[in-house]
DNA sequence: GGACTGATCATCT
DNA sequence: GATGATCAGTCCC
């Protein structure tokens, strides 16, 4: 090898990344890239919109404490919590804190990065509007056909081959919208929903 | 632009 | 028995 060429290398978040604070994990996700491998077929996403999901937030499903559905909140971090929803639709979050603690990071659109033909493909084949066609991965709904995510992957460590998020730098705090939380009744007045501005783009919701 | 509704079922009370 | 961290379609301004 050349001294002086650049290689460009994708590393993992490490553990650590999801042992800090969840707003400060929401935040930092913005801009990361979120990769699914599904028995070799790979698509990924930049994070361009998450909700923090916190300790006293009546919003949180771990609000009135521990119960099946929400115990991979209060498992270690650094893991997948997948629930579903609306008799539907699955929501993909990223646990963090330390475990115990029952708090986690929803991610809720993604850039579509790779295998955008199959992330078609896959809303399409649930969804015949021509409105998935072109937004395959806007909404945490879609974003989880589109990577083929479901419960299979629920607890599942972020740190393995599935499904897990690479390191980049974090986006100045300029280029991040911060608004409250979309589609609950509680917990209105926190300000922990957490937008990528994009540029070239009139109105970011 | 916004308000409202039906689809559909695991989870919780 | 009711609800919900959704979505797309419809209706109305």
């Amino acid at each position: 090898m050349h001294a002086g060429k650049t290689y460009i290398i994708h590393m993992k978040l490490p553990l650590k990344f999801y042992q800090r604070p969840t707003l400060t994990i929401a935040q930092d996700l913005l801009g990361k890239i979120l990769v699914r491998n599904k028995n070799g077929v790979i698509t990924a996403g930049e994070i361009i919109e998450t909700e923090a999901y916190g300790e006293n937030d009546p919003a949180s499903h771990a609000f009135r404490g521990l119960t099946s559905r929400n115990q991979p909140m209060f498992g270690p971090p650094g893991r997948a919590y997948v629930y579903f929803v609306y008799g539907m639709y699955h929501c993909f979050n990223v646990v963090t804190e330390k475990k115990g603690r029952g708090a986690a990071v929803l991610v809720r659109a993604l850039r579509p990065i790779r295998g955008l033909a199959v992330m078609g493909r896959r809303v399409r084949s649930k969804n015949k509007s021509r409105l998935a066609l072109t937004r395959t991965c806007a909404g945490p709904g879609k974003l989880c056909l589109a990577m083929a995510i479901d419960k299979k992957l629920n607890k599942t460590s972020l740190l393995g081959n599935e499904i897990y998020i690479l390191k980049r730098s974090s986006l100045p705090k300029s280029q991040i919208k911060i608004t409250p939380r979309i589609g609950i009744k509680e917990g209105r007045s926190k300000l922990w929903r957490f937008v990528k501005k994009e540029p070239w783009t009139k109105s970011v919701q």
